[in-house]
DNA sequence: TTTTTTATTAATCATTTGTTTAATTCAATT
DNA sequence: AATTGAATTAAACAAATGATTAATAAAAAA
């Protein structure tokens, strides 16, 4: 099923990416893209057609890579749902320390782009995980407050991912370093499920 | 100090706000905008030098606006901590439904050009705001629990912001229209301050 | 009214852009 | 060694882009 891509594919792929997600698909040449991974201009539609389908098959591969981990996690049959929300939390906030551009590109990307890219088959499986199950089962035993479990998905996200996306005003306001700003959302990995399992907790 | 601006620089400005919005920078051309302001292409160089220039006016606008607003909620010195949060999040969600491409396109663009629009003079005074104090006299009470400031300043506007930059997603796995994803977020008026104090009590 | 300044226009310029071409090199197969 | 097909290259193309020019129209000042 997947594709076999060798070196030189390889090459342009990851040049691309990094150029995409530092300067956006517009602001990105094909150009750049050739002298950052060292190869020929014209391979570039030798071996991909055009810059869009490029970056096509960027964009659903780090989609694809996205969902995937997080509906792995989502699923797992052994851990609670405070296991589950811990794991979340340590397995993202690593992930975007080490990608830290990718959650503003995506989701700009895919603002201007909403179609598209939303074939994902794993988007709707979010909605149907285990953690959601458990979320609703503690509902009906009267241990948690009710709410749309859209919102619980979505609040859990939102405290893991936008921190990220605030980083140069974060930085600006207590004029941190890439280090110290790290630190600060390492910190976040054992806070946030506690917030959340308060929120969610009579 | 501020300058006034003719009949055909706003609607120039205002063609290029609703097309940065919606495309980028980079993805937006002069011609563009010219057609959209229906106004002659040299009209552009003519009033606002360059297209950078323009999209600095725009950008530096757009958040003077934005810091402002929220600085002056969270300065009110009438109302509790509680109702500063209430009535950040009714503004604000009022705000971003009304500009719904707003938030992302802000920290993209903020993202490839982190120092130039930064010289805010508002960015500091969050920190040094009203409510952050109330926050941190709960905290000498014991009645809130301890955590650093920007990570309860970083949390509300989480809650906030990032469920609007996911409409994508969201649109996708609850297969919402516009309005439905609206009503969703109007929702969470009256649920975020309530988790959000949730959060914070001990 | 005449003059001067400001606003608007169509046309053009110099680059940059994505893509293609045709020629060449390289590697594998016969 | 000769042949074939794939990989790589430099050069070029056509379209698009940001910006400027020089001429004209409109408005304001004299």
């Amino acid at each position: 099923m997947k594709k076999e891509y060798s070196e030189t594919e390889i090459k342009i792929k990851t040049a691309a990416k990094s150029l995409f997600l530092k300067k956006g698909y517009s602001a990105t040449t094909t150009r750049e893209i050739a002298k950052e991974s060292d190869i020929n201009l014209a391979l570039l539609n030798y071996y991909f057609t055009s810059k869009w389908k490029l970056f096509e098959i960027i964009m659903f591969e780090t989609l694809f890579d996205f969902l995937s981990k997080m509906v792995e996690v989502y699923n797992d049959e052994k851990t609670s749902l405070e296991e589950k929300i811990k794991l979340t939390c340590e397995k993202y906030i690593d992930m975007t320390i080490a990608e830290p551009l990718l959650p503003t590109f995506v989701l700009n990307e895919l603002k201007n782009n909403p179609t598209s890219f939303l074939k994902m088959p794993s988007t709707k499986m979010i909605m149907k995980s285990r953690l959601v199950a458990q979320y609703q089962e503690g509902v009906k035993k009267g241990i948690y407050t009710k709410v749309e479990p859209i919102h619980f998905v979505t609040n859990i996200m939102s405290l893991i991912v936008f921190p990220f996306m605030c980083s140069p005003i974060l930085k600006k306001m207590e004029k941190l370093n890439t280090k110290e700003f790290n630190t600060l959302m390492l910190e976040r990995k054992k806070s946030i499920p506690k917030w959340i399992m308060k929120m969610i907790k009579k």
